[in-house]
DNA sequence: TAGTTTAATTCAAACGTTTGAACAATTTAA
DNA sequence: TTAAATTGTTCAAACGTTTGAATTAAACTA
């Protein structure tokens, strides 16, 4: 049962005594081909249950057809929608995805570029491990000749496409919004701020209590990993300076949730005594209580922008050179967790 | 910059004055190789910055080294820690993952796998939509003589290995436990009974509510398709019973959710009064107050496990027909959601 | 009717590998 | 010294498509 060759064009042309050549251009919508082989090619190849060899395909185009996508971690809703929505509109052009996780490891992802340039994907679409400093192996992509699109975490050194939100602007709407609840004393568990996207969030944050005439203090803003149980421990310290902060914004909500949880331990009425605030609208943020305000980062959209995107350069090999940046407005949602008034 | 075109085995055959079998050969370590040439070869190969084709080695081979998975979708921890060690596992076989996802879709699962076997993937490692009852379409890979590995979520009809964990037993854990809190009328709300995961935990449920002489209720009985939303409102239709459960037992951690939202909604106390357990320990289940007990899957071991049956079938295509079923013991993890006692 | 277009197909090479058979050169056995 | 075995390499075909050029057949001009 399971031995059974598959059945090539060559076969379909035997069968009706032409040849291959004209079978594949049959096939392939060739203008060429009258509509009578063309019928007899489509009928035959039904018969046969013939299915086309893309490798084959592939390796004469010089086009695989596979996109391949790098993402941090799949257990984000962030990421996992992206992906979703990017794979909807790639498959409407024929693409097939690749998809690989570099679990925030530097390593890992170097090991991805390598793995994916070495299955001839026609592009890559990708988001930075927080891990990663060095971006060496991603403009090896470019020097390749493949096409590469960045989302949401990127670099300036990256010469490349890029799609993502506004992340100054997010935070500028967080302390805003905050300082119209009455908060003061702000605090920021920030993310390391090597990584671009952090650092923006960092700069929103000042802009915005500068522009409120807030003082900056040193002591609030505290780098993190913004894994859970990191944003449990920079809550506990927060808690024990002087004079506490009555709101602390996480620039990821899993930081925002174990902040919660420490208030909640400590007693401390939230949003009351000390207002929350998370990034990225994960979807458990609207189940705890009290629910968590945070920002949702469009992640259709941005799926279905990267893919656009890619695209667009497949089909202009030409005129590259100069990239483009796409930035989303971010939108607040606000909850129960810094709803004051 | 990117139109430099790719170094292949003829270059750096010419510039050792060899044949490109012989570079082939050399790379691929065939004994034949004297270790000059095979030194000489990676030399000029590391120094052109060779990359193989490996679509070329995959035409010439008939193996592409990929393997296709299809999961219902990512944004479920299970699904996404099972693809992140079945990667793993595969990624040291040189295989490299297409991940697709159904979104619980049967009509995307079924263009899903035309798509995989289009690409020419080695195998496909699967777990079946929501909505699937046809599996024609998982027979058809089979007859393909493409080998298929199903996890969790299986049927019968499909003649594949499979990897999952003693759903029967689950239930039994679960109810046991309940009746040990002093429980007396458990709710289920189950998952659709055409798919088998769901009928057996349904199974287990009846099976160990019999053997500790409970009565079975049709009325504490509600299939659901899971979802947060639908839990909320199965949960509604207990509370309007004439006698209330005193436990419910959700087949998901999301609708379990649901009905934990609801009872809190309605001031009854958890577990003093309606004690609530889950299934599949998504990250929330540990976050919400009371936390959820529910039901450890092993995603990392099922991951494993799948992979390692894939390379199994790879390596003996010869003696295969009879598949294996490894059936992995669950795990309870009891939290403050049904801690009575 | 010969000459020119146009339409439909075939030819042949190419994409970059891999692989068994063939060959030559060297070594070993008898 | 000759035959046989071993070693290292080349040859040539193959994997299943695609594609521009060449060929043939048919249809139209003048």
């Amino acid at each position: 049962m399971s031995k059974q060759k598959k059945t090539t064009i060559k076969d379909i042309a035997n069968v009706l005594n032409i040849t291959p050549s004209a079978v594949s251009k049959a096939l392939n919508n060739h203008p060429r081909i009258s509509q009578k082989t063309r019928d007899a090619v489509i009928q035959v190849a039904k018969n046969l249950n013939y299915q086309p060899n893309r490798l084959a395909s592939a390796l004469r185009k010089g086009k695989s057809n596979l996109v391949g996508v790098i993402i941090p971690r799949t257990n984000s809703i962030f990421f996992s929608n992206v992906v979703q929505h990017m794979e909807e509109v790639l498959n409407l052009s024929g693409y097939n995805v690749i998809m690989t996780q570099s679990n925030e490891s530097y390593t890992k992802e170097c090991s991805n570029i390598e793995a994916l340039l070495d299955t001839q994907v026609d592009g890559i679409i990708a988001s930075l491990a927080n891990e990663t400093t060095n971006f060496e192996s991603y403009n090896k992509i470019i020097n390749n000749g493949v096409p590469l699109i960045m989302f949401d975490r990127s670099d300036y050194e990256i010469n490349a496409d890029y799609i993502g939100i506004d992340d100054v602007r997010s935070s500028q709407l967080i302390v805003d919004h905050l300082i119209t609840q009455g908060c003061k004393r702000i605090a920021h568990i920030a993310g390391f701020s090597h990584t671009r996207i952090y650092k923006n969030r960092i700069k929103g944050y000042i802009d915005s209590l500068e522009q409120h005439q807030l003082e900056i203090n040193e002591d609030l803003i505290l780098e993190s990993n913004l894994s859970l149980n990191d944003g449990r421990e920079k809550m506990q310290q927060l808690l024990q300076l002087k004079e506490r902060p009555d709101a602390v914004y996480a620039a990821g909500d899993y930081a925002a949730l174990g902040a919660l949880q420490i208030l909640k331990e400590h007693n401390i009425k939230i949003p009351e005594e000390i207002a929350v605030v998370g990034f990225s609208n994960e979807p458990f943020t609207a189940l705890t209580s009290p629910s968590i305000t945070t920002i949702n980062q469009h992640s259709e959209q941005i799926g279905k922008l990267a893919a656009k995107a890619f695209i667009q350069r497949m089909d202009k090999q030409n005129s590259d050179s100069n990239v483009s940046n796409i930035i989303l407005e971010p939108e607040l949602l606000i909850r129960e967790s810094s709803k004051r008034i």
